[in-house]
DNA sequence: AGCACGCCGACT
DNA sequence: GTCGGCGTGCTC
């Protein structure tokens, strides 16, 4: 019988321990030791006995076996946190595919070098009487350094520690001795940096409406069920789910549990942490992307030790190490930035509601534009569905007009602003009000389009609009396909064919050509680069410091403007033939936020959505407001299409510095895939070049895989895991997992 | 991180 | 001459 080895992790805290070290499994406990435990190992020289992680299992060593030591044995002294966190670090590695050391640090955050976390004091412990004694002696002695301290120390009490060190000139040698022989005490104490500082203004007194409250009720109830189900709530722009995650909290707070409330990033603005500051206090804490690692440390510590019960923050706050977790709340369920955009790719509301099981909590989700996902499973009564259809405090929608961009090409209108929006702009600049315009365009390249007609060119196989490329062709990034591209509509036969692109930029220069007078803000990425660009931007805004506010999507994401009464949206097409199966979804969302910052305040908003395509049902139903009719037609095409929801889908990417490699190795991947599964309910797409082929000159790949169970793709995803690991064809080849994306 | 080895200043 | 400082390096 052989040996079996174990890779162990050490000490997650410590980057210098960054590492595996393998160790010996004795053979008592080879049927017990598996992946994720933590164990006793013994550690260096002194062999001084500490907890590690089991990061995986072999059975040949990489380490000289003479030296190699033996695991003592499992942890032993209940479940800690981090043995929680653990378990969830386990079963995500299982569900999106990575090493189990990457899942550890999504779930454990590494301890940097956090400057200035302690505080030491130095605290005279002699009575003062014998310190005077001391104090001659010292001097009598010729023991400058000591002296100088302890006369400093006698006359103010106590003293920093730095202070001593370098205003005093006593070496640390010296401070040790003093405290040795009993004169002074050191007193360590923690300083936790409050991230937001003092908050200003009344907590907002508004009880919850008729509606509301019925809604908090009907989560109440099912918390009490058996079985409690994650809860969606869906209301509208301005319905009040705020008010409700309140009441929820304060529900659990009140059982003496936890809560984490996760926010987009993009949402994540003073103004909306402020709120459950007022009405929390000193109990909520906040984590965001722009803190440093040793701030963030900071406040998962203090969730650790149970100083505050609330914490509010990004995708990475899921992971906050409270003892007695009783609450997850996720805002804008829907929102993109909660899938992880490294391995393990994995999707913070289902990590959440996992979570959440494992720790007996609840989970409570929200939207006013709930995923196709999460209300496909609401419709199942895998969640629990609680809706809210009334806007409270007497605003009401707003008034939604579409311009159609064919018609107006046909009147001679060549620019990017139609009669209508601008008609309305000059409106709006008359009255003294705020509009926002609005291109909603990410990271799309050109798909391609007639601007007579409308009419875009789609993959016949895919049902996702191919996009130019390079070299002039065009091609499909789900299956591969290529066509040649054309000169002119094949439907109408107009010339004026071609990729479409424009950008904020562009949009600013033509607006303030248009309107000479008016004051223009932009907003998109290059704009809101410095420190606060984001916040800065938008308080001027709100200031009434500018008229028109020109922007991508960070305009439209959780910020109220009072003054606003008119939002266009410029290209609402942009993001419809992206070429992904979710852009019906995506644009629907966000021409839903868009539409939604208009007239939050007294004055009645107004929206003009511009479309090459305004019978499209993403337009229509945001015209409409009614996620309803866009729900409808969406899982029907999901369904005839067997995309997600209605099928799990499974993307494996690959990148490669060699792209003969890549294609080789891919080529591979996919027999590998038909000879281990070769059903027929297996659907295998590509592999074709990925939607940015070539990135950092790693060219990039992708293959899809379709099947009506996600633990049939888990299955062949744990397989390829072993298949690409024996293989030393891969060594040059990153391959990454991609569930449902 | 902890604990070793290893090289320069003040005490018996 | 030793005692003891912390600089550097390793830990399966």
């Amino acid at each position: 019988m052989n040996e079996w080895y174990a890779d162990i992790i050490v000490d997650i805290s410590q980057e210098k321990l960054d590492r595996t070290f393998q160790y010996k499994i004795p053979e008592a406990l080879r049927e017990d030791i598996c992946i994720g435990m933590q164990v006793r190992v013994p550690f260096g020289k002194g062999n001084r006995e500490i907890t590690g992680y089991v990061t995986g299992i072999s059975v040949d060593a990489r380490y000289d076996t003479e030296k190699m030591k033996e695991i003592l044995g499992p942890e032993s002294g209940g479940i800690t946190v981090e043995s929680k966190l653990i378990a969830l670090a386990a079963w995500i590695r299982e569900q999106y595919g990575s090493t189990m050391n990457q899942a550890l640090k999504t779930v454990l955050p590494v301890k940097k070098k956090m400057k200035a976390k302690e505080k030491k004091r130095l605290r005279l412990v002699l009575p003062p009487k014998e310190a005077e004694e001391l104090l001659i002696e010292l001097e009598r002695k010729k023991y400058a350094a000591r002296a100088r301290l302890l006369s400093a120390i006698l006359e103010n009490g106590d003293m920093d520690y730095e202070f001593a060190i370098k205003a005093l000139h006593v070496s640390p040698a010296a401070v040790r001795k003093m405290i040795e022989n009993g004169a002074v005490a050191e007193e360590v104490s923690t300083v936790y940096r409050n991230p937001l500082g003092p908050v200003e203004g009344n907590e907002e007194q508004i009880s919850l409406t008729e509606e509301q409250r019925t809604a908090a009720v009907r989560i109440a109830e099912e918390w009490a069920s058996e079985v409690p189900r994650p809860c969606l709530l869906h209301g509208i722009t301005g319905s009040g789910k705020t008010l409700i995650y309140m009441e929820m909290i304060q529900r659990i707070l009140e059982e003496g549990r936890e809560i984490i409330v996760l926010i987009p990033e993009i949402a994540l603005t003073y103004q909306t942490v402020r709120r459950f500051y007022l009405r929390f206090g000193e109990r909520v804490s906040v984590i965001n992307s722009r803190m440093s690692q040793g701030e963030r440390f900071d406040q998962f510590e203090r969730a650790r030790e149970g100083k505050i019960q609330i914490m509010v923050g990004p995708r990475s706050a899921l992971f906050t190490p409270f003892q007695k977790l009783g609450l997850i709340i996720i805002d804008e369920e829907h929102e993109s930035s909660y899938i992880s955009e490294s391995t393990p790719r994995y999707h913070a509301r289902d990590v959440a509601i996992e979570r959440a099981r494992m720790e007996g909590a609840y989970v409570l989700m929200g939207s006013a534009t709930p995923s196709v996902d999460s209300y496909y499973k609401g419709q199942q009564g895998i969640y629990h569905m609680v809706s809210l259809s009334s806007r409270f405090a007497g605003s009401s929608l707003p008034m939604v007009y579409t311009v159609d961009l064919r018609e107006e090409l046909k009147t001679g209108n060549r620019s990017i602003i139609s009669k209508l929006l601008r008609d309305k702009i000059q409106e709006r600049l008359d009255n003294r009000e705020q509009i926002m315009l609005f291109l909603n365009r990410r990271g799309y390249s050109g798909f391609v389009a007639c601007r007579s007609c409308g009419f875009v060119v789609k993959c016949p196989h895919c049902d996702v609009s191919l996009s130019i490329h390079s070299h002039g062709r065009l091609v499909c990034h789900y299956c591969g396909y290529e066509t040649p591209s054309l000169s002119g509509c094949p439907e109408c036969g107009s010339p004026y064919i071609g990729g479409f692109r424009a950008g904020t930029q562009q949009i600013e220069e033509i607006v303030k050509k248009m309107f000479p007078r008016a004051r223009i803000l932009r907003m998109d990425l290059d704009t809101t680069k410095g420190k606060n660009g984001h916040e800065t931007i938008l308080a001027a805004f709100a200031n009434k410091e500018a008229d028109i506010l020109v922007g991508t999507q960070m305009i439209v994401k959780g910020h109220d403007f009072p003054k606003v009464t008119l939002v266009g949206v410029l290209a609402a097409d942009m993001s419809l033939f992206a070429e992904n199966y979710r852009a019906s979804e995506r644009t629907f969302q966000l021409l839903t936020q868009a539409v939604g910052r208009a007239g939050r305040g007294k004055n009645p908003g107004e929206a003009v959505i511009q479309t090459y395509h305004p019978e499209h049902y993403s337009i229509q139903a945001s015209v409409h407001q009614d996620y309803e009719e866009f729900y409808r037609e969406e899982i029907s095409y999901r369904l005839l299409m067997g995309y997600p929801p209605a099928a799990s889908m499974l993307a494996i990417r690959g990148a490669c510095r060699d792209e003969s490699l890549l294609q080789q190795g891919m080529h591979y991947i996919g027999k590998y895939i038909q000879k281990i599964y070769p059903k027929s309910e297996l659907q295998l797409i590509g592999p074709a070049p990925e939607n940015i082929s070539k990135v950092n000159d790693m060219y990039r790949m992708v293959l899809y895989l379709k099947h009506g169970e996600n633990e049939r793709l888990i299955w062949i995803k744990n397989q390829l895991e072993r298949y690409i690991r024996i293989n030393k064809g891969f060594d040059k080849i990153t391959v990454q997992f991609d569930f449902n994306v």
